[in-house]
DNA sequence: CGCGGAGACCTTTTT
DNA sequence: GGTCTCCGCG
C-alpha cells in the first residue's frame, strides 16, 4: 500500500487541526518523515543519518497517537537520557496545548525502576530498594576479592573492569565465559573467579535490598517472563511502544521491549547505526540490523535528509564512516548549501590549542550558546578551562563529575538510603564513619550489632552495644544514633516525612559540627548541600528522591559565569549525542588520544600495534558524531607536541589517522 | 584502631 | 586532578 503523504495530511488537518501549531506541523517535517507519522500501528523501523529530524518526527508521532484517541498512559516512550524524554513530551504537551500528556517516558532504566517498585515482592525483594550506582558496584566487587584473597597470588583485574564483565554480561544475555573469550581474552584462567564473585554479589545484593543498574533491567526482564499477569498488564497498558536511539540499546533491552510490544505489535524504533557508540557497555546493534527479522512485516523508512549541517560538512563525516565496514549504506544530503570547509588547525602545544579554541571563540559570529567544545576524555577539557576562564569566557562542562556521585553529596544522602532501605549495610557504614573515632573496625562492628537488632532502628537501645567502645566513639554513636532515630522517627511510614525536611535535621545535628572541623572546604561543602536540599524540595517521598539521584545524572559545572545564560559548552562526544551548535570545536585529534589506545591491555598475545577493527570503527563513529554536531563551522585540532610520561622532553606526535585519511579536498588547514 | 601526610599511579566513553 | 596505598603517630 503506498500513501501519498501529503494528501493524507491534509485531509488529517481538515478533519482535526492540531490547534493553532498545526502550521508547524506542515513546516517541519518532510514526506517521508510525514509518512512515518502517519503510519498505521504495527511494526515501524526508522533508519535516519544525522540532522534528520527524528526526535522532531517521534514527537509529532506521540502527539498523532494522542489526538487519535490513545490514552496518553498508553505509550511509552523510551529515550536515551531523561532530559531528552522530558523535553521530548514537553514538546508533545506544547504542541497540543495541554499541560501533561501523561505518557510513560524516559530510558530504560527509568522506566523498569517505575515497574519495579510495584512488583518487586515476587522476586524476593523489599520495595524500598537502594539502587546502587558503579562505585557501589565496584566497592562490592573489591570486597569480594579482598574476602576470597583474589589478589594473593597474582595481580587480579581492578574491580571496574570485573564489573564492566558482568555488566556485559548481563547487557547482552550471555555467560561470562563467553564476554571472557570474547573481548578479554587475555583473563580466561579467572573464569573460575568471575563466576565466584558474580554469585557472591548477587546474594550480597538480595542481603543489602540492593539493585545495581543491570538489575533494573535484568529483573524487569524476569518480572515479566515468569509472571504471566503482571506481562499481561503492561502489555495491555502500552498500546504503542516508540523507542529512541535504538542503536544504542542492549540485547537485554531489545528483549524487554519485544516482550512489552506482545500480540499488539506497534512498536516504531529510530535509530542511526553510523551513531552507535555505546558497543563498550553492551550496546548491541543486531538489534538494529536485526529488526526486521523480528519484525517482518516492518515498514521501514530511510531518512537521508540532513537539516543540521552544511554540505561540507557533511561530506567530511560521509567520507570518513565509508571507511566503515559494518553499515547500512546512506547518502546524507544536506537542505542547507555548501557552507565553509571545516577547518584541520595544527597546534604547537596543548596550552596553544586552547588560546586558539578560545580565540576563535571571542571572534565567532554566533552567541556564545552557539559554540561548543566537544572531547573525547575528559581530561582534555583541562586546559581549555583555564584558558577560557583566564579570559573570563563563561562555559559549561557537561561531562566530568556529576553532582549526585561526589564524595560529600553521597555522604549526607547516605543517612536518607539507610533510613529508606535499613538493610543497606553500605549507606550504613559510609554515614557511620563520617564521625571521628569511627573506622572500618567500628563501623562494622556497629553493624553486626545492629543487624542482631533485626535491622529495626527504634528498638536498637544505643547504649546497649556501645560499651566497648572509646568514650570517643561512644559519644559519636549515641549522636549518629540520636540522628537516625529522628530521622526514622515517624515509624512505619519514612514517607511521611519530606525528603528536605530529612535534609535539615542532618545538617541541623551534630554532624555540622563535625563537618565544619574535619573540612577545610567546608564552607563549599555546604553550599552544595544547601543546593541539593533546594534540589529535594520538590520530591514528596525518600523513595522517589533516592530514585532520581541514583537514575538521574546531573554534572556539576565548575564552570564560570553561572548566572550568565550565555555559555560555550564543553562536553564529551558522548554526552553530546543527538545535540547540534552553530560551531563546533573537536580538540585533541591526536594519535593514540583518538581514537584511543587502550595502553593498560596486558595481553601478551596482543602484539598487533594496531587496534582491532571493532573498536576502530566505534571510535570512528564517535568521530562521526562529533563533527555532525555543527551546523556551520567545524573545527579539527591536533598538538604536535605532547608531553612524554617518563621523560623530562615533549614527544613529537602524529595527527589522529581520522585526520590522516581524510582526503584533502574535504578541509582546509590553519595553523 | 583511627587518621593524616606523602608519594605513586592512572586517566575512555555512561544509564 | 583524583584516588589508592603505605607509614608512623596518638
Amino acid at each position: 500500500m503506498t500513501l501519498k503523504s501529503n494528501d493524507v495530511y491534509r485531509e488529517y488537518l481538515s478533519k482535526e487541526p492540531l490547534n493553532d501549531r498545526g502550521v508547524e506541523f506542515e513546516k517541519e517535517l518532510n514526506e517521508e518523515q510525514l509518512r512515518v507519522v502517519f503510519s498505521e500501528g504495527g511494526p515501524c523501523l526508522v533508519i535516519a543519518g544525522a540532522g534528520s529530524g527524528k526526535t522532531r518526527t517521534l514527537v509529532y508521532r506521540v502527539a498523532k497517537l494522542v489526538q487519535d484517541g490513545v490514552p496518553p498512559s498508553g505509550i511509552l516512550l523510551v529515550t536515551f537520557t531523561n532530559k531528552a524524554a522530558r523535553e521530548m513530551l514537553s514538546r508533545v504537551e506544547r504542541l497540543l496545548s495541554i499541560d501533561e500528556t501523561g505518557a510513560w517516558g524516559g530510558t530504560f532504566h527509568h522506566i523498569a525502576n517505575l515497574i519495579l517498585r510495584r512488583h518487586i515482592g515476587l522476586l524476593g525483594f523489599r520495595n524500598n530498594y537502594t539502587i546502587l550506582d558503579e562505585e557501589d558496584r565496584g566497592d562490592l566487587v573489591s570486597m569480594a576479592i579482598t574476602e576470597f584473597s583474589l589478589n594473593e597470588n597474582r595481580r587480579f583485574p581492578k574491580p571496574a573492569t570485573v564489573s564492566a564483565i558482568l555488566s556485559l554480561a548481563a547487557n547482552l544475555s550471555v555467560g561470562i565465559d563467553r564476554i571472557v573469550a570474547d573481548r578479554f581474552p587475555f583473563m580466561a584462567d579467572l573464569i573460575d573467579d568471575l563466576m565466584l564473585i558474580h554469585e557472591h554479589i548477587t546474594e550480597r545484593k538480595l542481603k543489602l535490598n540492593a539493585l545495581d543498574f543491570d538489575d533494573l533491567l535484568l529483573f524487569l526482564k524476569r518480572l515479566l517472563v515468569e509472571h504471566d499477569d503482571v506481562r499481561t498488564h503492561y502489555v495491555q497498558l502500552f498500546r504503542h511502544i516508540l523507542v529512541d536511539e535504538y542503536q544504542d540499546t542492549s540485547k537485554l533491552q531489545a528483549d524487554v521491549v519485544d516482550i512489552l510490544v506482545g500480540g499488539q505489535r506497534n512498536i516504531m524504533v529510530v535509530g542511526d547505526d553510523a551513531q552507535s557508540i555505546y558497543a563498550f557497555r553492551g550496546a548491541n546493534y543486531e538489534n538494529i540490523l536485526g529488526f526486521t527479522d523480528r519484525y517482518p512485516d516492518a515498514a521501514v523508512y530511510k531518512l537521508q535528509t540532513n537539516y543540521r549541517s552544511t554540505q561540507s560538512i557533511l561530506d567530511l563525516a560521509n567520507v570518513s564512516i565509508m571507511r566503515n565496514k559494518k553499515q547500512y549504506l546512506k547518502q546524507l544530503t544536506a537542505t542547507r548549501g555548501t557552507g565553509d570547509l571545516p577547518v584541520i588547525v595544527r597546534c604547537a602545544s596543548t596550552e596553544e590549542q586552547a588560546g586558539f579554541i578560545a580565540k576563535h571563540i571571542l571572534s565567532a559570529d554566533a552567541g556564545l550558546d552557539e559554540i561548543a567544545v566537544l572531547y573525547r576524555s575528559h581530561y582534555h577539557s583541562m586546559e581549555i578551562q583555564m584558558e577560557l576562564t583566564r579570559r573570563g569566557i563563561p562555559y559549561e562542562v557537561r561531562s566530568g563529575v556529576r553532582f549526585f556521585e561526589q564524595a560529600h553529596i553521597k555522604d549526607i544522602l547516605s543517612f536518607l538510603r539507610f533510613v529508606n532501605n535499613p538493610k543497606d549495610e553500605l549507606a550504613f557504614k559510609r554515614a557511620l564513619k563520617l564521625y571521628p573515632g569511627i573506622g572500618m573496625k567500628t563501623a562494622a562492628s556497629l553493624w553486626s550489632a545492629f543487624t542482631m537488632q533485626e535491622y529495626r532502628i527504634p528498638s536498637l537501645g544505643a547504649d546497649g552495644i556501645v560499651q566497648e567502645l572509646s568514650s570517643r566513639a561512644k559519644k559519636t554513636f549515641r549522636d549518629f544514633y540520636g540522628l537516625l532515630f529522628l530521622l526514622a522517627e515517624t515509624g512505619a511510614d519514612v514517607g511521611s516525612k519530606l525528603p528536605s525536611d530529612m535534609l535539615m535535621m542532618i545538617l541541623k545535628s551534630e554532624y555540622e559540627e563535625y563537618m565544619k572541623f574535619t573540612y577545610t572546604n567546608f564552607e563549599s561543602r555546604l553550599e552544595d548541600i544547601k543546593q541539593l536540599i533546594n534540589y529535594s524540595t520538590r520530591f514528596k517521598t525518600l523513595t522517589e528522591f533516592l530514585s532520581e539521584m541514583a537514575l538521574v545524572a546531573v554534572t556539576v559545572s565548575p564552570g564560570t559565569g553561572e548566572s550568565e545564560k550565555e555559555r560555550v559548552v564543553l562536553s564529551s562526544i558522548h554526552q553530546a549525542k543527538g545535540l547540534e551548535w552553530k560551531i563546533v570545536f573537536v580538540p585533541w585529534l591526536v594519535d593514540g588520544k583518538f581514537p584511543v589506545i587502550r595502553s593498560g591491555r596486558n595481553d601478551p598475545s596482543d602484539a598487533t600495534p594496531d587496534i582491532d577493527s571493532d573498536a576502530i570503527e566505534e571510535e570512528r563513529r564517535l568521530f562521526y558524531v562529533a563533527a555532525t554536531r555543527a551546523k556551520d563551522r567545524l573545527y579539527l585540532s591536533y598538538q604536535g607536541w605532547l608531553p612524554d610520561k617518563g621523560s623530562y622532553r615533549n614527544a613529537l606526535i602524529k595527527p589522529s589517522r581520522f585526520l590522516r585519511e581524510l582526503p584533502s579536498y574535504a578541509y582546509e588547514t590553519q595553523e
